[in-house]
DNA sequence: CCAGCATTTAACCATGCGGTACATTTCGGT
DNA sequence: ACCGAAATGTACCGCATGGTTAAATGCTGG
């Protein structure tokens, strides 16, 4: 836990010689990549903790073991590894999506799995989901920049698209079911549940976050989703 | 615009006598109450644009004509504005949150004028989701010491509470319904319709966030709620 | 109208923190 | 082996910012 760094070090005392002054001799070996990966861990810990204002580079630094100068040498300032700290978040949680496989199920189960895989999906992802309401906070400033986004917004309407087509195919669902309120809904159910945990659990008790009470409200999720859009 | 403050100011040059130094004499009423309510004011937006750790004292003294100086003699230091500033965004949205009155109306038209409501409130309080969505980046630290809070936390699920239960007792609900897993399907889109906004509109577009498709979604909401709770 | 307290002004302090300058070491190519 | 570039270490700077000190001005009760 304390040497928390993927790159290596070597620090060695000077043979033979008496150890009197301080005369250590530390060497080290270059691992860029390794040292930018270790950035951007403790980049995305850092600023999910404490937001864009509220992290501090020398806390980054101090996280794996590495200096406040390189931290300016690989992203030049605080706002550019923000930035490359949430895309980086952004492009881990969306591998993680990649993940579902829906194909052949019918649309309600296909529905039914969506929704319980978002809903754990988001619960597993705390840091991000904590990146993506600091970037709210910002009006979304840094991440109008980004373009890896341009993909994830398509796929998941998409896959979403294909469940309704084929529910109104049936007959099972609505036919004005939209994908993107039906999108919309789901997010905000699963995102408010990891998101606002704190101050809920604050005004109402902690009574909704126990293991079991949250696989009970992940089926309440499932059957408010689903009940909205059948005919 | 440019005068934000209740509080009154006279500035008054030196009568008959020549002005070529800036001998100015500013004369100034005491005003505590409306000076503490200006700062008041000034931090709640200043705190909801940029955090705690973004926020800037400086900045807050400038929204309305008066120094730094007087922040820290009202209220201390930084973290104790911050508490006074959520504490009475609460306090005036609990306030508006009384105006609802939904005695004696039908289980159904109830849930589905509460949800309305909710909703409107929710959008017409952009600050004080703000507000919500910062403390809940810092775990509810600050919101943990505050006693204000018992009072909203009862009121609005025993609102909620008589609704379930004339609804059930009509037999139009479910019997299992649980007004605080409600209140949170309610809260969670609500919310989130403010507070994801941004990032949202970002990845998909303004599409759901005119005023004519925010009168739909609201509907949607309600739909959504309404047939999740019917038997 | 005066004494004393509350309120406001103006100038100042300390330091945390983002960012840099410059030296030093490693490493790959030839 | 050696050179230049990439990578890292070390020390430092400037300043924005939270917070304070001290004095001036307004207010209120006797």
């Amino acid at each position: 836990m304390l040497d928390n760094r993927a790159s290596a070090w070597e620090t060695e005392v000077m043979d033979g010689e008496r150890n009197d002054s301080e005369k250590k001799v530390r060497s080290w070996k270059q691992d860029p990549k390794a040292v930018r990966a270790d950035i951007l861990r403790a980049a995305k810990a850092e600023f999910a903790e404490n937001g864009l204002a509220g992290a501090r580079i020398q806390d980054i630094a101090n996280r794996i073991q590495t200096s406040k100068r390189m931290i300016f040498y690989y992203f030049g300032d605080k706002e550019g590894l923000y930035r490359a700290a949430l895309e980086d978040a952004y492009r881990s949680v969306r591998k993680g999506e990649a993940e579902l496989d829906l194909n052949g199920l019918p649309p309600t189960e296909a529905l039914r799995r969506l929704v319980r895989f978002t809903f754990d999906h988001h619960r597993n992802n705390a840091d991000f989901i904590r990146l993506v309401m600091i970037e709210n906070i910002h009006d979304g400033r840094h991440m109008r920049a980004m373009e890896t986004l341009s993909e994830s917004s398509t796929t998941a309407i998409e896959q979403l698209a294909r469940i309704c087509e084929a529910g109104i195919g049936t007959g099972e669902f609505r036919k004005d079911v939209s994908p993107l309120v039906l999108h919309w809904q789901i997010s905000a159910m699963c995102f408010f549940n990891v998101s606002n945990r704190p101050t809920f659990s604050i005004i109402f008790g902690e009574e909704l976050f126990t293991d079991k009470a949250q696989g009970d409200l992940r089926e309440q999720v499932v059957h408010a989703v689903l009940t909205s859009v059948l005919a």
